[in-house]
DNA sequence: TCAGAAGTAGAACGGTTGGTCTATCTGTCG
DNA sequence: CGACAGATAGACCAACCGTTCTACTTCTGA
């Protein structure tokens, strides 16, 4: 064993994170940082340390998040078989479940986005990053599948995220996952 | 003349929710109160008199905001005159207009929403409330067209503005509204 | 005219913000 | 052993948070 920790399994730093994304997701990325140590059971320097600040550590977080999200995409498409279509409309059950968790806030991205008033923000970059890569995701499987503007109809298909995510957190009655799928597969019908 | 100001036109009523309704949008919800209060000129007791505190004045806002944003609604479909699919379509364009002007920073209401986390927050009701009619204008054009499910359609209307909306704060080269409005035009011709 | 309401200005409240700093302790490695 | 890196605890900072309060001015209306 090369590091042995007291206290805790994982370092201070891992801590940070974790407790972080929960908090930031569930607080918003107001959150005191008072609030972050005390979750994370961590001595203040710590976070100054390792992330240089608040901003330094939500970015981080966003980063994170952003990965663990594309992960998701992808196990969500691999388990749908071969066909894009298939794979891709897995997509949007998979984002039906998200909503269906009973901690589900809205999109993680739109909320930092809309709260990070600073344009400057690290975490505009985050988050722009991640949508580019969903998007690419998405247009390769719409390429795959033969759709005449792939590009185009990946942007509808996010856009069609974005109101499913954003209903889903102001209106769960109106089950905005299944209404997406339908207008999903009229995307790809084109 | 009943009432006389001597160096303001309106109250102090009248222009702190001004300056609140602009600040709270650009800034978001979390604006501080001395950066009300300065941009309205008005005296710190007079906010407290008149809303009661903060979270009043932000409540009012919203609801002064949806007032003007539902009636921009319809007055948009009222010059896009009678047939009820030409009004449904011209919502869409407006969003584009929304959306192309520079101060456009998405959606107020989704914006407070996810900022404001105390679930009791007073605002939520007012948002609530906003969407609620926002939903029952597209219904009811919807059953004018002779949609088989006007709920459901309406639904999926609001779904396809939050998602527009959305992706014009986060991605406006994507140029949301006509895609929007693409994908409205196959809710209509169900 | 004069009482009272409504407005302004600004001090002050306790609490919290993000950030810096000192001091101490622990574990690793030369 | 002894040096050093990493972590902790916690004091401290200026700034700001939303709120309450007092004191003064201005306008209105009986």
């Amino acid at each position: 064993m090369t590091t042995t920790r007291t206290r805790h399994a994982s370092g201070p730093r891992e801590r940070l994170l974790e407790a972080a994304q929960q908090l930031t997701y569930s607080q918003g990325v107001g959150v005191g940082v008072d609030a972050l140590l005390k979750a994370a059971d961590v001595a203040r320097r710590s976070l100054y340390e390792h992330f240089g600040g608040k901003d330094g550590l939500i970015a981080e977080v966003l980063r994170r998040s952003a990965e663990a999200d594309e992960a998701a995409y992808v196990r969500t498409m691999a388990a749908a078989g071969e066909d894009p279509r298939a794979r891709l409309l897995a997509v949007f059950d998979g984002i039906g479940e998200v909503i269906a968790r009973e901690d589900f806030r809205g999109c993680r991205y739109l909320a930092a986005d809309l709260a990070l008033t600073d344009p400057e923000h690290p975490g505009h970059a985050v988050t722009r990053a991640y949508r580019a890569r969903v998007t690419g995701l998405l247009e390769h499987e719409l390429a795959a599948l033969g759709h005449p503007r792939p590009a185009a109809a990946a942007d509808q298909l996010l856009l069609l995220i974005d109101g499913a995510l954003a209903a889903g957190a102001t209106r769960p009655a109106t089950d905005p996952a299944p209404a997406a799928r339908r207008l999903a597969e009229l995307v790809l019908a084109e």
